[in-house]
DNA sequence: CGGCAATTTGACTATCCTCAACAGGGGTGG
DNA sequence: CCACCCCTGTTGAGGATAGTCAAATTGCCG
């Protein structure tokens, strides 16, 4: 029975409908670095996220890569009616998928308009996101991007310390990243050595708190939102 | 009477259908650099291209524009079931969309799925040409950029000169960019310096020919193609 | 022919990348 | 339990790429 079946596109079925696509969908564990598929095969294969977190991933020749995406629990994976996707995903975290293969996907899609309704308004959000990322790559600054990308993990990841309010700007937040410096080098199109130096002048101003290497405090929310432009 | 009909998500209905949906849309005529909404509105307007090229954009707040998708005809545009899609909407040359109320719209697809069934597939498509783009954003150089660019230009607009054949890779081909220099650097992630920089490079180089400012000759297919990476 | 905007060119600079060395810390085996 | 090792991340120095500012040129349109 599946933690994320009120939130991903399968709300959209009733009990039996859900049934059916229970029959034609398997649960998978992925570890961390393990993929799901790889870029430039034509994904016989479509998957929803029930937990974890997993990138998407484009590189070129040279071995210079750019994650173009990353989903998290009750994002859909995939391509369904088309061909290749042109990337790869990727398990960053202990994750769990429900994979469907696309065929039957297609077929069971095609018979279900209200699904089909919930996948198109995810992607055209999808979609959406995908754009005001590609403002940051093409015009912003590294500390810039770091600032966003630390504005944009709290948004999606952020626990409030203590008890104050969400909307309460200057609380302190923790972080628990799943991600390495490399990949958030992979993410904003930097380098891990700029990467580094922007998060120890982040912590040398006061901005943040780096307790581990995986965790990130916010210290002083307003100063990272006016470094972020 | 559409002339993109057959190729628009539009294909999916049939006659009668076809006569319902043109009575919710009016055709509506844009001229260079005239904008069908405007980045942060909440979109009430979808529309489908008809003639012309367009394109969306968003920018920071200090004025750096990024180009973050280009529209071509039978391409679909807006934010169909939801709020603010966060880029605006501008025509680059002459154009004709076909406007609907997105409340109509709305209504409408969710009575036909075959509808929504081609505007996901479409949607889809464009979501992966996005995630395609940003590598080049976050990852190319100048160079690269450029001839990437100007690969990508022929394979969407490029007319063979002479009579080879289109797969032929050394045949001369003929642009007639839709892009003024500054379009092109907003698209790219570059000044526009930069990008008449390398187009002079590549000229000297004897790679493509200059006619005129919106022109270009690729006179060296495969060295470009060298030049993308 | 003149005026204006777009583009090109030039000189200089800043940012970020590259290459290289070093540090930390988590896990393993002695 | 501790020492060692390896991987990831940090720090430093230097250099290349693309950005900035400024001026000259082109070509389009009246």
């Amino acid at each position: 029975m599946c933690v994320v079946r009120n939130r991903a596109i399968c709300s959209a079925l009733d009990v039996n409908e859900l049934g059916a696509l229970n029959a034609i969908g398997r649960e998978r564990k992925l570890a961390p670095g393990e993929s799901l598929f790889w870029e430039g095969e034509d994904s016989v294969l479509v998957a929803n996220v029930i937990d974890g977190v997993l990138k998407l991933s484009t590189s070129t020749e040279d071995g210079r890569e750019q994650i173009v995406g990353v989903v998290y629990p009750s994002d859909f994976i995939g391509r369904p009616f088309g061909g290749a996707s042109g990337h790869g995903v990727t398990a960053l975290t202990e994750a769990k998928v429900c994979v469907f293969s696309r065929r039957d996907f297609d077929k069971f899609a095609s018979e279900h308009p209200a699904l089909e309704h919930k996948l198109l308004d995810r992607t055209l959000g999808e979609l959406d996101r995908t754009r005001r990322w590609m403002l940051w790559l093409g015009r912003k600054s590294a500390p810039e991007k770091i600032a966003a990308f630390l504005l944009e993990m709290v948004d999606r990841l952020g626990e409030v310390a203590g008890c104050e309010a969400r909307s309460e700007e200057s609380a302190v937040r923790q972080l628990a990243l799943p991600f390495s410096r490399q990949q958030i080098a992979d993410i904003l199109g930097l380098t891990i050595e700029t990467v580094s130096r922007q998060f120890t002048r982040l912590r040398n101003e006061g901005i943040v708190d780096l307790p581990s290497r995986r965790e990130v405090t916010i210290v002083d929310y307003d100063r990272l939102q006016a470094e972020a432009g």
